[in-house]
DNA sequence: CTGTTAGCGCCTTCAG
DNA sequence: CTGAAGGCGCTAACAG
């Protein structure tokens, strides 16, 4: 009767188990089944290799991460998975890390800054290799100072952040062009024949709403276009946001205006919905564009024009950022932006 | 000069750090941060407690996790975290295991079986407190009997194992009722008035695919109706597979079917589009219906009729499941399903 | 090339 | 209630 039989609850082999059972010592193990710079014979090697296999032995990777300072994990954070912009780049950074053989421990902020705090403290426990934070960045959020205190302080003992969205932040970061890409979308817009636009933003604080709005005025702007304040409402991120958006449009009036620029597609999406339920025909009555080339955009009818951002190649981008040792805060990668043009905003004669 | 500034790679603090700032022992720290059961003074809990504030001091999880050999941690397996389907049951698995300080590590398998396997092994790496296998299980396929034995391997050893999905295997699982709610929607879509229809299935070795495909062919059989063999297609079980089924489906020739069931939204839409770049008017020519309710489903045009899966709901069944103690691989947790008609199967004449 | 021996950061009996 | 000491599974010098 083995002292196994008398254990509460079962417990998996550990590398002494697999050392025994190939008669060698633990070092030889260790160096058979990992060994990085050390060689081993080739006899003791299978012996070892065949021990493990007999007992399913799997390296406990906490272990590995405690002995050697050094963990085999990174973490992303997103605002919301169920969102097909940040799930795209969790795909492209999941993919990536994989490469690496690094694991991706996922937490979701659900867009509370004071929560993306905490999360980070809770994800340095994890001692990480990397911290990702995707999402737009916060202007006039008192937290963003104590977040970043707290990166600073995770990457001071030895850890690495990316940031994928703006660079407001001493730290590594994929920049989105934002601004560029909408104000090329405005010019594509105003060379269809648009000239009377309306905006459904995000809240001013959201740096991403601000770029887009901003990158758009632009582009109007180089064509003598201006978009009257009113005509710029402001609502949440989501597809309700989009909804409510178009309903405080609705309500001011749509008459003067010939095109509504909701600054991502979800937002979109939620509007176009909400002008078809108040009997306007699309593109007909009136063009509606978004921003980030989501899946369903195309899905969608009319097509909804929009700005293409590689998501899944962002996701990758902030991962090599984050594992490449060349990397440091003052990295930087810019990623485009591409208008594609679609059937929600057909030309204009 | 401390000696940190001799150190080429600086380091976080450690529980030693914190204790002597504190003037306090290594266990009393301890039990200051974490102690479940034992108690401290208050005046030492305090001392630790601002120490380790002043330090910025996070306990490091791997280090705890190998001292008392269990991990905060849970691995969630998906087919492609970029789909509505996976990221749905991601978004709601996360949030329960946050509920319970608990991380989530995410991995996918792109629909590879051997792939799966092979994840499984790594992630028993991590010594998770449970490892949650989502997407459809497959029949006739030489690896499930591997996976099962590893999954059992990994269960003898102290973890938890759940699947979404059928329970082909001997594991916990939270179970669909496809061919319930396939088959109630074959019913409601006869009350409708449909006669004729054609499906979209995925390949035939996936159970989810053979489970809708079979309910609603029961459904169908109850009111006398059945669908020629040569009306189901097969494709891969994503926007592209629906596109390339509903293109075989229109050479077969459509001219005696009302109605195309896709066994999933996903396939679904890809087939409206392909059937409307045929020329076909949606839902005068024909009728589509899918299945899942992704949110994509509400937003096309027109809204597809499709079956309701709690997924968020499911994923947090899964954690629970999980973390329950109570479970053991008998457990099993039934979600039902709900039948939405909506624009894309108007009531027939 | 192999084995012995300290640790890695933390928890947890076991004495005081 | 506190502190000292051993151990968790593994790696990395260090000898042999």
């Amino acid at each position: 009767m083995s002292v196994d039989e008398h254990r509460a609850t079962p417990v998996p082999p550990t590398l002494h188990d697999v050392a025994r059972e190939a008669g060698v010592s633990l070092a030889t193990a260790s160096r058979a089944l990992n060994g990085s710079t050390r060689t081993v014979n080739e006899t003791f090697r299978r012996r070892v290799l065949d021990a493990a296999l007999r007992l399913n032995y799997t390296p406990n990777l906490s272990a590995q991460a405690v002995a050697k300072g050094l963990s085999s994990t990174i973490s992303l954070l997103v605002s919301d998975i169920a969102d097909p912009y940040f799930s795209s780049i969790a795909a492209g950074a999941i993919r990536a890390a994989d490469e690496q053989r690094i694991a991706t421990t996922m937490a979701v902020t659900h867009r509370d800054h004071e929560r993306e705090l905490e999360l980070v403290r809770v994800l340095r426990g994890q001692r990480p290799r990397a911290i990702i934070l995707t999402g737009s960045r916060w202007d006039g959020v008192a937290s963003e100072h104590r977040l970043s205190d707290e990166l600073a302080a995770y990457e001071s003992t030895g850890g690495r952040v990316v940031l994928v969205s703006q660079r407001t932040l001493p730290f590594a970061t994929v920049q989105l062009g934002n601004a560029t890409g909408a104000r090329e979308l405005a010019r594509e817009l105003v060379g269809a024949g648009y000239r009377r636009f309306a905006v459904i933003a995000g809240d001013d604080r959201l740096l991403t709403s601000r770029e887009r709005v901003s990158g758009f005025a632009e582009g109007l702007a180089e064509h003598g276009i201006a978009i009257h304040p009113s005509r710029i409402v402001r609502a949440e991120f989501t597809r309700d946001g989009g909804r409510q958006g178009a309903a405080e449009l609705l309500n001011v009036g749509l008459d003067d205006v010939d095109l509504v620029f909701a600054v991502n597609d979800v937002m979109a999406i939620g509007a176009m919905s909400a002008f078809r339920a108040a009997g306007l025909r699309l593109p007909e009555d009136l063009a509606v564009a978004g921003y980030d080339d989501i899946a369903t955009s195309r899905d969608v009818t009319p097509a909804l024009t929009t700005v293409a951002v590689p998501l899944e190649a962002v996701g990758e981008h902030a991962v090599r950022l984050a594992l490449d040792p060349a990397t440091d805060s003052t990295t930087t990668e810019p990623v485009g932006a591409t208008v594609l043009l679609r059937e929600s905003t057909p030309p204009r004669a």
